[in-house]
DNA sequence: AACTTTGTTCAAAAAAACTTGAACAAAATG
DNA sequence: CATTTTGTTCAAGTTTTTTTGAACAAAGTT
């Protein structure tokens, strides 16, 4: 089962050990702590650290406190929209961001070289970036109201904020 | 501009070569020849293979052909519905296939083992991961409808069925 | 048929990403 | 305050991925 998460980790781009990290949590009936993670997945203390570290940034795990013990417990995230929203927002929408700022320095860019019809084919080419950035941001919200659980009808030429 | 698709290439996890190869193609006015990408880019010939082999596989670029020339030209796919598309079906579905299978597989090794209390929190949490593919497979048409220009409208209990 | 052009394949080299483990910090305990 | 427990950091080692380039195949030319 683990070997699911490890699979769907490396699909997202996590390193091996964040899957088996996340997979034991989400397999395991009680919280884990630190060292049973370590001796469990036979892994070395320095990557069960950093993988934590991944995985409580992207709210895929939560501390648990357990009483009488001084050690940190975790637990999985175990609802779908929460990790998806974890997952966009660490790792999408940083990029959805920095991409504006570098699409307006490439417009500058464009301005001041080339002849007048390589400028034109640019300025173009640059357009259809903006409309992807636009679509795709569009697509966020819609996203995490089907995870939700919303439920969606088609309505042509509406009003392009009615949106969910 | 070519730095934006390298960036984008390796946040889905393609390498940066192949981002090359598609921000070139977008930039220039012209279709290029295999030839164009290997000069003007700097990089072997076997990466622009391979690049292009990938490339072709993900509908993200097309054969374009040039009157008097034998080699092959190349456009890139400029609809952002046909490249997200292409790289659903190349690198997603298999996996939520796939995934369908080894989930069949695990429910199989639970009923073998461990005591009933461990039987059943494993078949809860095979049950949630069974209801996160359900509601993946759900997305992927309301991806595809958005980025086709429809407009969507929360409704409320309705039919799940009555998607799009 | 020999030669040229065009592009693919694949083993080896290079680069990038991941993991390890020892040194370190922070906080609790005696 | 010295000691232990708990967890982090980071340089070095390991593994994986990517790139290169030379050998090869396929098809067109002379």
């Amino acid at each position: 089962m683990i070997d699911v998460f490890v699979r769907a980790a490396s699909l997202i781009g996590l390193p091996r050990s964040i899957g088996e990290i996340y997979g034991l949590l989400f397999c395991t009936p009680q919280a884990l702590s630190f060292d049973e993670l370590v001796e469990r997945l036979q892994i070395s203390k320095g990557s069960v650290s950093q993988g934590l570290k991944v995985l409580r940034q992207l709210g895929a795990v939560k501390l648990h406190y357990v009483p009488g013990s001084r050690r940190d417990h975790y637990q999985p995230e175990l609802s779908m929209k929460r990790l998806v929203r974890g997952f966009i927002k660490d790792q999408f929408e940083p990029h959805l961001l920095s991409g504006s700022q570098r699409l307006d320095n490439i417009k500058a860019l464009i301005q001041e070289a080339g002849d007048e019809a390589s400028r034109a084919h640019a300025l173009s080419r640059l357009e259809t970036l903006r409309s992807w950035q636009k679509r795709t941001r569009k697509l966020m919200p819609i996203v995490m109201a089907v995870l939700g659980g919303a439920k969606f009808f088609d309505k042509e030429s509406t009003d392009q904020e009615t949106i969910i």
